[in-house]
DNA sequence: CACTTGACCTGTCCGC
DNA sequence: TGCGGACAGGTCAAGT
């Protein structure tokens, strides 16, 4: 569930944990590299130093001294965790990002990190000279990491397609809504999770932001008004910046650069709040499908006009 | 062409 | 208790 805030997260952790190490060694059994010679790894890896770390939509880039970067996307179960030469083990990095938000208890995944980097779903090892380590754990094995000659990741298929950053000053209500209108005929939830639409946006902020415009998740995108759009244009990026604030949501699986989890969840409104008060209106949270996904909805504020039911299947 | 659905994975949770 | 199946969701491919 790396959305924008999560990913922006572990970017700015590995900025302060990663840049200006030097790459000793790398497993590369799971890192593709472009072209795909799996020399290109061992040759354009080891010995490099880490220079400069970007996000685009939830696209990792990790630039190294060779020219090269590691391009890496955490898909929904995956993590970058570092762990620091001197920390014994990944113990004392696994606390809540912000104290006593978010703790959970005996039995959750995170749990069986401590002391045990690298677990079961680690993929990728990157081990620096100074003897820490970078781990990239992937549950699910839906992420990936490749490595490319710089200038090839702007030619990177995803990299063509993606939309514009929510977050940067050019991206006004009205590129928001220019943008939507590509997709006219689809639910706004289907648009706002369209990555060729804008960038970063997943399920949990698709969910949240609709909360806060009021507007219905299975919505068709052409009737919906301006006047709405613009609310949820604000809406959007309010929660994208809340949720980097609060270093993003842990629903289950994820953890920042040092191991800790995001408290944004608590601070959710509809998100994982099925059967319990809408906090506007007092309305029972539903849970329900829309675009292919688990939808949260208060549907007292969030009303559907009657063409749209067919969007929704329980 | 526009849009929707299924596949990719694996751990967890629920019901029988 | 054990087991089958539904479910979680980002993205791409295949289907309607």
């Amino acid at each position: 569930m790396p959305e924008l805030p999560e990913v922006e997260t572990v970017k700015r952790g590995l900025e302060r944990l990663i840049i200006g190490r030097s790459i000793s060694d790398i497993t590369s059994d799971t890192v593709r590299s472009f072209p795909n010679d799996p020399g290109l790894v061992a040759e354009f890896c080891v010995g490099a130093k880490v220079v400069g770390i970007r996000r685009r939509a939830k696209v990792l880039l990790i630039a190294l001294s060779t020219g090269y970067s590691l391009m890496v996307h955490l898909k929904m179960t995956g993590q970058m965790v570092f762990v620091g030469k001197g920390t014994g083990s990944a113990a004392a990095q696994l606390e809540p990002a912000v104290d006593n938000e978010v703790r959970f208890g005996a039995g959750h995944p995170n749990e069986s990190l401590i002391g045990k980097l690298p677990d079961t779903s680690t993929r990728v090892i990157v081990s620096f000279s100074d003897g820490s380590h970078l781990y990239f754990n992937d549950q699910r094995k839906f992420g990936w990491i490749k490595l490319l000659p710089d200038e090839l990741v702007a030619q990177d298929p995803f990299m063509q397609k993606v939309g514009p950053e929510p977050l940067e000053a050019a991206f006004t209500d009205r590129v928001f809504i220019d943008r939507l209108m590509r997709r006219p005929n689809t639910s706004i939830k289907a648009a706002l999770l369209d990555q060729s639409v804008l960038a970063g946006v997943g399920n949990i902020y698709a969910d949240e932001s609709l909360w806060g415009a009021k507007i219905h998740p299975a919505r068709t995108v052409k009737t919906i008004s301006k006047r709405q759009l613009k609310k949820l244009h604000a809406e959007l990026l309010h929660v994208l910046q809340t949720a980097i604030d609060k270093g993003g949501s842990t629903d289950r699986n994820y953890v920042n650069a040092e191991g800790k989890k995001g408290s944004y969840i608590t601070f959710a409104r509809v998100f994982r709040r099925e059967t319990q008060p809408c906090y506007t209106c007092g309305t029972i949270i539903i849970k329900t499908r829309v675009a292919g996904r688990g939808t949260h909805v208060c549907e007292n504020c969030q009303r559907l006009t009657a063409t749209d039911h067919r969007r929704v299947r329980a």
